[in-house]
DNA sequence: GATGAATGAGAGTTCATTCAT
DNA sequence: GATGAATGAACTCTCATTCAT
């Protein structure tokens, strides 16, 4: 059953989430999971080979939701619009694992932190093409430097979302991402 | 001796930082304090309550650099910049304590994560605060939404400091936010 | 089908015999038998039970072999020689196993180790009648202490086969006891 | 206190001795030694590391014993009869570590495994330099076969002592083997 | 006051055993 | 009857905390 192993990831996620790696007691993943402790390592060798596992869902699921944001026809208004969507529902979803990932750096394998680096480049990378994109179509204006305004779209979301989650609690469906967008585009444009 | 009590703070902030609550080691901090394991015993009640002063240690500091930032004589570029450059020392220093404090959340009593969140809170105020004075001597457009502005400014210099400093490794005193400030009340003015 | 025992019976002999009572597990036996984890307990209550059934097998083979040895034709220098031969065949196969009976004391039942020991001392005793049957027949001398002399002849077997199998590593078909044998009468006699 | 080290030593013994590297459980050890089961580990890294060491220290004891025997002023006979006596007091503390060492072949690391085959295969060597010497000052016969007659003092001894202590259960002050010397001797002369 | 040896609760992990298939 | 996924008791080992020195 393909189901268990994602089930005990899901599990993981929400329990590595809540109190980090060394906090996390395979007990407790087990019990999230519905299932007995040694079960889960008829799935995966360790804990900390569970952790690493957990972490390169969290990063595939992001990879996918960023594809299919920035790829959708439409200006950058229309992407960045489909990205703080798909943003607040992965923020929603990961908000700790995301902040574990950055912590826990004496646990994941180099391998695994090389990965987490290389993709929020790679998603700082697509975002920065989409905005040259924006200045090329005249979208945002000329003489604009395409690295800062990507920082601070980059980080304008973010924070953004942050707040509106982590702070004020509401819901991720409820935010309504437009106010922010135009802003952030007037002021760039 | 205060000087110990600041000595022991210091390391745990090095030690918290690098392993998480649950991965620092009682002896590792001795040691970096350059003590016996004992002797932390004698400046606090346990490791939890170690963690506890360490963060409100930070907080402490955040708040004074903060006061001295926002207070300088000028307009709303000079104090950006001040912010900017304590910013970025401060972020050198605490970088991973930050990240470390949202996420052990289960560890920090409640009384402190309240603490932690109003601190920020009241961060985020000041700059609001900031933001209005400055929509008000028109430096930035009339018609701007101050909380957005201020989301803005601070997710903007987050994201450019961390960039800057966990992933391109760049020396805090080297980064130069000029260009960044330009760009952001540019777009908002 | 009463092949499935005995072939776990032997899988249980190799197995025990490598790791002991407490390091053999129930899949390695399983593996080396070439069934499933759960086939066992179709034969077997429990390992303490398969050890136990484990052993009484190598008990009745002894047995066995024993009593074919002592009984042939002719007199002490044949029987010896036929016991070696055996002793050797034996030692082969339960190599081990003779050292984890002694070894693993608190595992077996009672009633088990007793079973063992009266063995030991059967052997004993067959053999030391046969030694008094050749002070009799004067193939060793009047004046010998059977008690003695069973002990050298057993201890001294056993050491010679003890030391080729195990250290030399020498095959069991390949070792010539009639020296030895010699040596052993040439002082008796 | 270096007392605290060789007091977990004598207690592994004991306890490994009686059930064997995998049953023997590392908080038995303790409350044997009288102390928490943290403490061995300030002395000794692993389970694995405690076994090895005990090991060591067994073979060490028998080193001393041996030679003391060996190189006490005398023929043949005064040799064994020391050597006799020795090897009692010796089996009747290590009776059962003698047959885990050969058992738990698997736990053992190889480096230690050959001390232990090397140091058997000494104590044959040195046994059949005195056997040699004896047969030289025409103690033994001379057409006797040093490595026969070395294999048949020692299977005797071991035998003789291994029934007496482990199946008798003599004291060992209360062996006598001057018979069995004597018989051996009367038969190699 | 400072120390670090000692402690033992509690963690990760293993594996004999069960039972639905 | 045979299987092996699932279980949880029991293991080894860690580390926050204590306390005699």
């Amino acid at each position: 059953m393909e189901n268990r192993r994602e089930n005990i990831l899901e599990a993981a996620t929400d329990v590595f989430s809540k109190y980090g790696f060394y906090g996390a007691k395979m007990e407790d993943i087990a019990k999230k999971a519905g299932i007995g402790k040694g079960t889960i390592y008829g799935y995966f060798d360790s804990k900390e080979s569970l952790f690493y596992e957990m972490i390169k869902h969290g990063i595939d699921e992001y990879e996918k939701g960023l594809d299919m944001a920035l790829n959708i026809e439409g200006g950058l208004e229309q992407k960045l619009y489909a990205l703080c969507k798909f943003h607040g529902k992965y923020l929603n979803r990961y908000i700790d694992i995301s902040q574990v990932i950055m912590m826990e750096k004496e646990v994941l394998p180099k391998e695994l932190m090389k990965e987490v680096v290389e993709e929020k480049a790679q998603l700082f990378n697509r975002m920065k093409k989409a905005v040259e994109e924006a200045i090329h179509t005249e979208e945002l204006r000329k003489n604009l430097d395409s690295q800062l305004a990507t920082i601070i779209i980059i980080g304008s979301i973010g924070q953004f979302y942050g707040q509106k989650i982590c702070y004020e609690k509401i819901d991720h469906n409820s935010i309504e991402p437009k106010d922010l967008i135009d802003t952030i585009i007037e002021g760039l444009k």
